[in-house]
Formats: C-alpha cells, structure tokens, sequence
DNA sequence: CGGACGAGGATTTTT
DNA sequence: TCCTCGTCCG
C-alpha cells in the first residue's frame, strides 16, 4: 500500500510527500502533479499514523478540496481519512467561528454577506451619513474596506493610523473611516459577517482569545496550504499563527500563476516563506506533465518577460505536439464563430468529446457572443461564472427569506423581503418601523413582532399588512424546530408568496424563476441526503435531520463552479481565465487576445499589473494538454459600441518556434487572404495601424511607469489605449464571416433540458437570446453631457504602489512578526488618485494633441487607475482620451 | 404605493 | 447592449 503510494510518483514528487514532518515549500510548476503530491502527502500521512483530525488542508475552491478528497478516498482505505478537515479558508473559518461566534459576539447563526449584500449595506451607510455618493462611490468604498480588511485593518486600527487617513484626505474621502465604522457596526447589529470578516475575525480570535488559539494549534498540527501564492495578508497571518506551534506546515503554489493580487493575494507569501519558515525545505516540481512541450515551451517564452519569479524550468517529456494557431477575426462574433467551427472540426475530425475542450476569456462580457456561435450551431457548453445562480433575483429574494427566519436580526434580509413580492409595504411604512427599531436599538424583526404598531406610527391597511408579515414570519420561524430542512424551505417559498407570484406571471422570465426555486429548493434535499449518508458512514452523532442552518452555511459559500451537474458531463466549457485555474483540457481556446482587453486595460497602468496579466496568460495555455488556439478580433463591441484593438502583445511574445500564423502580427490587417481592403475605421489608419507592434522596438515602451510628457514609444497619442473610435462605418466595411459553417451536430444533448442550471449555465439551442445584428457605429457621447467637474474619488495610479493599509496598526500590531514585514501595496485594487495630480485639467480648458490638434476639454471622469477625459477637437471629432496616454498640452 | 418608462452607467478578474 | 436607478402617473 504504502509503496503504490510512492510507486507512482517521480523522485522529486517523492521528496515532496515523505518529508511531511518539516516545513516544506512546494513549488509546482504548472501540470507538475502538484495535487497528486499534496494529496499522497496526505494519504502517506494517514498511513504512517497521523490522525486525520490533526490534518487541515485549505484550498481556494471548493472543487479543488472536494476532488482532493475523493483522491485520498481512492489511495487509501476511506475510514483513515474520517475527521481530516479540508475546505476553502472561508469555508473551515467560517466553520470555526460559528463554534466560536459567542466569544466574538455574534450569534452562531451568523449570517454571511456576500459581495452585492456587502455593497448594499455600504451604500446604505454612506446614504445615512448623508454623503454624496458620487464622491463616495459605493464599490470604491466597498473595495477600500474589503482591502483594510483583507490587512487586518480594523476599524480602530484604521482610527490609530495617521497615513491611512492622510490617504484618505488625498482621496477626497476624508470621512471614509465613518463609513466603515458604521458598516461593521451595523454588520455587527444585523448579526452578519462578510467575507472578508471571515478571515478577519478569525485573526481577531486568535489575537484576543489564546486558549482559542492554542486548542486549533493543537488540533491542527499538521497544516497544508494549496496556491499558497494567492493568499492574502490575512490568510497569511491564519497560517502562521497556527502553523507556530508544531511548524508543519506546507504550502504549494507557482508564482508564476499568482493571479489574484487584485483581491490582495500576496506573491510575496510564497516567495519569502524561507524567511518565516528557515527550517523550510525547498522542493521543485518542474516536470510538466499534461501539454505538450510545444505547449510548454510557448508559456515559458511568455512568462520569461518576467522580472519577479522564482526561477525555474519547467520542462515537458511528452510529444511536441502541433503548433498554436493563431486565428484573427474582424469582429468579436466572427471570432465566436471561428472558434466554433475549429471546435466542431475538432470534434468531428478526430473524435475529441465536448467536455475535452474550453474557451477561455479575459472577462465574463466576452461570453455572450460564444454562446451566440456555440448555440447556432446547437454545440452543448456550459458556462461558468457571470451571472451566477445565486446573483439572480429570485435565489437572493428567497435565501433572504431564509436568512431571516434563520436569523431575525438581519436587517439587511429584513428590508430585501419585507415587501418582495409587493404587498403594500412601501418605504414611508419600513421608515417607520426602522425609526422605531432604532430608538429601541432592537432590529427591525424584533420592532414588528414586539412593538405595539402604533407606537410606530403605523395604522390601518398598513398597520395590517405589517403584522400579516411578521406573522408569517414568526411561524415560520418556530416551524424550525419541527419541520425538516426541506420542507421549512418550500414552505418558506410558498408562504413568502415568491412561489404564487412567479406562477401567476406565465412570462418566460417567471417560468426560468419558478424552476430556479425549485432547484434551489431541491438542493435542500440533496444536501440533506448527503450529510445524512456522511453522519452514517463516520458513525458521528446520529441526527434525525439536517436543520436549514446547515444547510445555509454551506449554501453561503458556494458558487456556481461548485456543482457539476450529471446532464453537465460533455459540453464545451466556456470560463474566464481566472476560474480555469488548476484544471486542464486537451483543447483550449484563448479568445480576445488583443491589447487593452488582455492583458486588460486596468492592468496596464502598472509593471506589476502587466506582469500580473502575463500571468494569467501564463495560467490560461497551461490548461491545455494538447492544443491552443489563440485568436483575437480587430473590433468588437464594447459598451453596446464598437472599438477597435490590435492584437495582444502576449502574441508577440511567444517564441515564433510555436506559433502556426498564417498572418503578420505586425499588420494582421494587411494578410494575404483579404482580396479587397475593406474601407475601415479612419482612425484605425493611423491609430492601430501604424502604432502596430511598435512596442516591440521600444523596450522601455512598457513595463514602466507612463508620465504625460515622457517619451513613449512611437506609439504616439496612445491611440490604442482606451480610446473608443468615433464614427467609422460600424460592420458595413467588412467581410462578414466566412459563411461556411458546418451545420453543427444535430443530436448532442443540445435540446435536452430547457432553461436556467444552476452552478453554470447552459442554455439549449432552442431558447431565444438577444443578437446583435451589425450596425452603424454611434458616435461617442460626451461622458458628462453637462461638463460637470466630477470631483474625483478613488483611482490612485498604480505605478506608485505604496499603499500603506497593509502596514501599521495591524490587529497585531507592530509587536506582531509579520505585521512589519507586511509587503507595501501589491494590490493594485481600489484606491486612488489625488486630486491634485488630476486637477491640472478642467472643464472648458484649452488643450493641444499630438495627432487631433486642439480641442475643449468637455468633460472629466475618473477612471479605475486614471482619469478620463472628453475632449472635442472640432472637425477632427469628439474624443475619450485617458489622461495617463494622452501626454495632452495645456494651451 | 406600485408599475411603467426613460436616462445614465457599466466591465477586469472572485472566495 | 444590458441593468439599475429615479421619476412620474394611475
């Protein structure tokens, strides 16, 4: 037994796996047999007497820990691997801190927000102070608190720190630490946590609360950390603290596929783990053994350009394998349509099946017009991410329905239901009641179901309305203690009347809503089965039925990757790159391989932004085994506009050897194929055209921080960056597509099941979805109409990098080891721009372009890491320029 | 109070 | 183009 274990595994992999008593650092290149070594590791423990319960193995998906385990399950006998604790970090905190919630002062059915609850509650502290909301704009708010948080920076901290609010004052947001005091005072009051708040309080437990430190530390003596390059701060100080006891901990990543810095992840974490752990030892998969070394090869070509990495060479041993096509497109649906004729030849030519092959984009807007291709041609895919199960409205009304009657403090739950569906209970009647409440400083459930109505100022047909709610509610709720998971949950959705309104509507939209509930309803039941068959085999506590609690803490953290759905099985996956990582698929197809979209406009302002992109390109050809098909489109719509794009620099970047192009990239416009050089855009002329590939003779063209004013390539008047062309002549200048579709298979499982699946779309071939027809191309409008100054917020530029929210007042403060050490802002998320750095340019002022000539400045916004101007230059036009590209003149 | 309608904003990436 | 928010009227 023991020797299958080793048997299978390459000298280095080995290494890996016996040495689990030491600290050890795990650098897995990609397809390195990364999980395979962590998952015997864990397997090799248990056999060699390790208690399971001793174990904890974080992930960053749930899937990832799910197929961890059933991988274990399959190396040795399942009863050795009873009690191992593997999850997501927000999954197994958020597990600890119910066991824990009282010492925190939250209730144990503490509810979790998720990202949209977390922004509504922040619009509506800023409301409540009576701030403006376009100077306070809820997602940088919200974006700033998630990074205060993501680095331990309580409110209090926040309070202590001088620099912080000096940034503040630059920003223009100078009262931002009111808002966050108030929102975590009222998560707090409505008995909620965020998700960052599971990490956060998580520290703050360990920190306040050393016996609830040292009994995990005990239990959990042997820690094991997977993509351990994309922890965050406070992910970072968790394993630490545990890890100090007994110091086995291992941790497993690849720098070169940290891609969530923008979520606060940390690359630093991984590359100075020899620091905290001295003692480490180092071991190094370099061995790649899903692609092809073509496929390898290529990647490592790319990510070469690299300044920040842990050198290593990862190597493939398999076939060389075909070269990477590289296809162009004119349009973004002609590139759709490409990539779906290649997959249906893929398919046809050599017996490839469906679920072998994905589509990989940059961003989730990119999908639809695959799914347009992939649907007219009735190809089975499924789509994952976007517009998730649990974002439609339906799903949040009636977990929000749950919530409450789980926990009745939730206020946030409470005003999302109280009149949804509509019973006549408006905003004067929830003013009321909310007035009350706080003057009694209870919730506003308690308020209606304690209060005498009119002493809130309620009466008649409102006065009656309210009570029927609380009502319901309230038998709701104590229907708890009797009634089984499942059917508190359709109870809940036929009494909340969300049930019998849908039924009544008879729209498609209603009839999609309805079997959305359903599913969500049912998923109780699986849920239950399941745990009931896991109580079984462990032999655990014998319960009669799972409770709606457990059921929703489980819920609150899933997303749509999580569930694989049997009717699922062969369909062409469609993802952004991002939610690729770690799997792998004998053909993938990159789309939208064109500058400003990947690597993507926001990440362009800064080295390590571009680096981070690099990245993710990286990420995105090593999840394929046998082939890559890389593509990009010279326009495509955008903001229902069309713009123009060269193609990206990654293509450029990859070693020639490799690539099967039948075009120059340089001037991918001007190929031989194209019998009649279509009228096209006048800008693109002298914009995409010219400037093509010129960043290739200027090393310092990128990379570097952009100044107005400094040199910057030949690429003169930024033309490709961010500007959306004017007028043009839309789609009629162009080739269409080329025509010859093949006429897709018919049979598939296309036409199976109609509407909505929950965890990943797929819709069937039959149900309508919008197209977009070709059409004339709009003029831009002004982006304020009235010229209006818009005082800037948050969008600091990025090429400064020092964001000092991850250092002082930590809630270690500065006695903690790592609270010194924390890295200065890698994160190029949130924040800001001074005011005074955009505030040389106004509205009305006179201005000269390099290529336009003069113009007014017509209006100013900002934009995520820079300002965005609007400038009219007369003849020439109107155009949206990014002041960081523009190196525009004063007149 | 609630539905209908129009204007304006939005897009990186997600546990 | 799509979605959300605000306004207006029944």
């Amino acid at each position: 037994m023991n020797n299958d274990l080793l048997h299978s595994l390459n000298p280095a992999q080995r290494e890996a796996v016996i040495h689990y008593q030491e600290p050890s650092l795990i650098i897995a290149g990609a397809g390195s047999g990364k999980t395979r070594v962590l998952t015997s590791r864990i397997a090799y423990m248990l056999q060699e007497g390790i208690p399971a319960h001793h174990i904890l193995a974080l992930t960053f998906t749930n899937k990832a820990a799910r197929e961890m385990r059933e991988r274990i399950d399959g190396m040795i006998s399942p009863s050795l691997g009873r009690g191992l604790w593997m999850g997501t970090f927000h999954s197994v905190f958020a597990r600890i801190l119910r066991a824990e919630s009282e010492r925190l002062g939250f209730p144990a059915t503490f509810t979790i927000y998720d990202a949209s609850d977390a922004k509504n509650l922040v619009k509506l502290a800023i409301r409540e102070l009576e701030l403006d909301e376009e100077t306070y704009k809820p997602n940088n708010i919200a974006a700033r608190i998630s990074r205060a948080k993501n680095n331990l920076v309580t409110p209090e901290a926040y309070e202590a720190n001088a620099s912080l609010q000096g940034e503040d004052r630059e920003l223009r947001i100078p009262r931002f630490l009111e808002i966050y005091k108030l929102y975590c005072r009222r998560c707090r009051e409505n008995g909620a946590m965020d998700f960052d708040d599971l990490l956060l309080m998580t520290n703050i437990l360990f920190r306040d609360h050393p016996d609830a430190l040292v009994k995990y530390q005990e239990q959990f003596r042997y820690i094991l950390v997977d993509e351990y390059q994309d922890t965050n701060f406070a992910q970072y100080v968790i394993v630490r603290r545990l890890a100090e006891r007994y110091g086995n901990v291992c941790v497993v990543g690849d720098d070169a596929q940290s891609i969530y810095s923008f979520r606060g992840a940390k690359i630093e974490n991984i590359l100075r783990f020899q620091q905290d752990f001295p003692k480490a030892k180092i071991f190094k998969l370099e061995q790649n053994y899903r692609s092809t070394q073509t496929i390898v090869n290529a990647a490592n070509s790319v990510i070469e350009k690299n300044q920040r990495q842990i050198r290593k060479k990862s190597f493939s041993s398999g076939d060389e394998g075909e070269k990477i096509k590289v296809m162009k497109a004119y349009t973004d649906r002609e590139e759709s349509a490409l990539i779906a004729s290649d997959i249906y030849a893929t398919v046809r030519g050599r017996g490839v099946p469906y679920s072998e092959i994905a589509v990989l984009y940059r961003t989730n807007a990119q999908s639809r017009a695959l799914e347009e291709a992939l649907r007219t041609r009735n190809m089975p895919y499924k789509i994952y991410g976007g517009f998730s199960f649990y974002q439609r409205k339906e799903i949040k009304d009636l977990l929000a329905y749950i919530r409450l009657v789980i926990n009745p403090r939730d206020n946030e739950a409470f005003r999302r239901v109280i009149n949804t569906p509509a019973r006549g209970i408006g905003e004067v009647t929830v003013g009321r009641i909310a007035a009350a409440a706080d003057s009694h400083g209870i919730s506003l459930w308690e308020a209606v179901s304690t209060l005498d109505p009119a002493s809130m100022g309620l009466a008649g047909a409102a006065a009656k309305k309210v009570a029927s709610f609380a009502s319901t509610i309230g038998e709701m709720s104590a229907a708890r203690a009797t009634m089984e998971a499942y059917e508190l949950g359709l109870e809940i959705a036929t009494r909340s009347g969300l049930i019998g309104t849908y039924k009544m509507q008879q729209t498609p939209e209603s009839i999609s809503a309805l079997e959305n509930i359903e599913e969500l309803i049912n998923s109780i039941r699986v849920f239950a089965e399941e745990q009931q068959k896991l109580t079984e085999e462990t032999g655990e506590s014998i319960q009669a039925s799972v409770s709606i609690e457990e059921w929703m803490q489980n819920v609150a953290l899933l997303t749509d990757m999580d569930t694989d759905k049997p009717e699922d099985q062969n369909k062409v996956t469609l993802m952004t790159v991002h939610a690729a990582k770690g799997l792998e698929f004998a053909y993938v197809y990159i789309a939208g391989l064109e500058e400003n979209l990947f690597p993507s406009l926001m990440s362009m302002g800064s080295a390590e932004g571009l680096e981070e992109e690099r990245r993710l390109f990286y990420v995105a050809l090593t999840r394929a085994k046998t082939a890559a098909v890389l593509s990009f489109a010279e326009s495509r719509f955008k903001w229902g506009e069309m713009s123009f794009s060269r193609p990206s620099r990654f293509l450029s970047e990859i070693d020639p050897r490799y690539l099967d192009i039948a075009f120059d990239l340089d001037n991918p416009a001007e190929d031989s194929d194209e019998e009649i050089e279509a009228p096209r855009n006048p800008y693109a002329s002298e914009g995409s055209r010219t400037g093509t590939g010129s960043y290739r003779n200027s090393p310092n063209a990128y990379g570097g921080s952009y100044r107005p004013g400094t040199t910057y390539g030949n690429r003169s008047g930024g033309t490709d960056s961010g500007r959306t062309y004017t007028g043009g002549n839309g789609a009629n200048g162009y080739r269409r597509g080329t025509g010859n579709y093949p006429g897709g298979p018919r049979s598939a499982e296309g036409a199976a099941r109609s509407g909505y699946n929950p965890r990943g779309t797929s819709y069937d071939s039959d149900k309508p979805r919008t197209y977009y027809p070709p059409r004339e191309a709009e003029p831009v409008k002004p982006l304020r109409p009235d010229g209006r100054f818009r005082p800037m917020g948050a969008s600091r530029p990025s090429t400064t990098g020092t964001s000092t929210v991850s250092q002082p007042g930590s809630v270690y403060g500065s006695g903690h080891p790592a609270a010194g050490s924390s890295p200065a802002g890698a994160g190029a998320t949130g924040a800001s721009t001074s005011l005074s750095a955009s505030g040389e340019y106004a509205v009305g002022m006179r201005v000269e372009h390099a290529k336009f000539g003069a113009g007014v400045i017509t209006a100013i916004e900002e934009w995520t890491n820079d300002i965005k101007l609007t400038v009219d230059f007369g003849p020439v036009g109107t155009k949206v320029l990014l002041k960081k590209f523009a190196r525009l003149r004063i007149l």
